[in-house]
DNA sequence: GCCAATTTCAACAAAAAACAACAAATATGT
DNA sequence: ACATATTTGTTGTTTTTTGTTGAAATTGGC
């Protein structure tokens, strides 16, 4: 590891682009040491490198919940245009927290006059700036990887609200046990949701139903016949008593 | 990869549709090279291209307030970047909205372990994605167009907090008027949180100093001595008598 | 349908940057 | 102190990028 990796690291992260001329002055080395000092900084993934310069590769550090939305992103895309065929002009929805929830905001940005009630605050702004839209952010605490908020207030403006959709995600299925999440938090949230919902959309990509890695230990509520599923592929057949009655749209 | 992707990305993707002669312009390139650059990217499904521009592929539509965060972003990239210098680890800070205010959310990522009060949903969720910051979403209901809340919860949340630094900034500024902005709520945000910080840091960018198009006519509340103004170029000398007594920081 | 104005494309030349190999300088171990 | 490694700078060559030119294609109006 050489001495100038924190320095040109720093610099790099701090600026976002520079030039590799002007590294080599900064540290008052060669531009052959910036490239030697930098192979492996790139090929660590630190870095990018492109012509003439060395781009900082985490938008100033990379938050872990923006690196999730890059996991399975072309079938959450696909997932969430799915969702916003389903959800039309002037309707009311609730929004959960989540990855493929903020994939399904950035979808909802081609509805009008939207109303939403959401816990995430990434889900929030993103709708917020649509003009015509008429969004509520449920909570005031929020949470530090992801920006969801899961205090009192978020409960109640949560059980004030009346929807047409509530959109809900999980990280798992499992055949016998249904839609699981990780925290209790998130259940109760949901739970609030569905209960001041017509509808509920439950959004989860395919591989959330094979086993992960970190498994998921708590049930997300049951879901109504009717209410309405949605996946980039038919789920396996060991799901097809968990998905009886459900509405099964595929993105 | 070229080191002119993100920003023509982010370009397109604020504005729907430019033309390949602005892109040139903007850019300082030639109209060949926006050409060479941008076939990837529409290969890849990012842009769409039309004759004469390119358009942007994502549902988008643009946003003014996104759109607003294009005017004068130099300077206020060199502002936020300043009052990033001023704020430090661990401090606690709140933080008003406006675009200037999105491009100290940005710039704050790289500190850690903030404590964060917003009424604007954009810098709360730009904040809460780092690990270690705790963030306060001031407000429930989120005005369309930038996600900024002004109801009562929001003024609930504000007055209960205690912070280091308030960052403020001003549509216009005058110099016997002092610091402008359009709307009432917004001063009425500002003057709540001055009342709970230590210290208040007023960022606004050169172009504040001319007359603007639409004036502002409301009065941000006065600062105190030893409060800190952030700019990219020093005020007129006009601005003599309402800069006595503050500190002048320039980015 | 045809013409004029743009826009796009292809090919080339100049400039900038990356690379490889070697030599000098510094650091390290015995 | 000596020999050996490691790091750094320099040189020359190769690669990539960029702007320019002129030809082909597309648009819009008549």
């Amino acid at each position: 590891m050489s001495k100038y990796e924190d320095q040109l690291l720093q610099t790099v992260d701090m600026r976002g682009t520079v030039s590799v001329q002007e590294l080599s002055r900064l540290l008052g080395v060669s531009d052959q040491t910036i490239r030697r000092v930098s192979r492996p900084l790139v090929e660590r993934g630190d870095l990018r490198k492109v012509h003439g310069a060395l781009m900082s590769n985490r938008p100033a550090s990379d938050p872990p919940f923006l690196a999730r939305m890059n996991v399975n992103r072309a079938a959450k895309v696909a997932i969430a245009r799915q969702v916003a065929e389903i959800i039309g002009d002037g309707d009311s929805v609730a929004i959960d927290t989540g990855s493929t929830s903020a994939f399904v905001a950035q979808a909802l940005r081609s509805r009008r006059n939207l109303s939403v009630v959401t816990n995430s605050a990434f889900v929030a702004s993103t709708l917020a700036m649509i003009p015509g839209n008429n969004v509520s952010m449920a909570g005031t605490q929020l949470r530090d990887h992801d920006g969801a908020a899961f205090d009192r207030s978020a409960f109640e403006v949560i059980e004030r609200m009346q929807v047409d959709y509530v959109l809900l995600s999980a990280s798992m299925v499992e055949p016998d046990k249904g839609f699981l999440v990780h925290e209790q938090c998130e259940v109760d949230i949901a739970t609030a949701m569905l209960a001041n919902a017509s509808r509920a959309i439950m959004a989860v990509d395919h591989s959330k139903f094979q086993p992960q890695s970190r498994k998921p230990a708590l049930r997300q509520p049951t879901l109504k016949p009717g209410d309405i599923l949605v996946s980039d592929k038919p789920p396996p057949a060991a799901f097809d008593a968990l998905c009886e009655g459900l509405d099964l749209r595929l993105g």
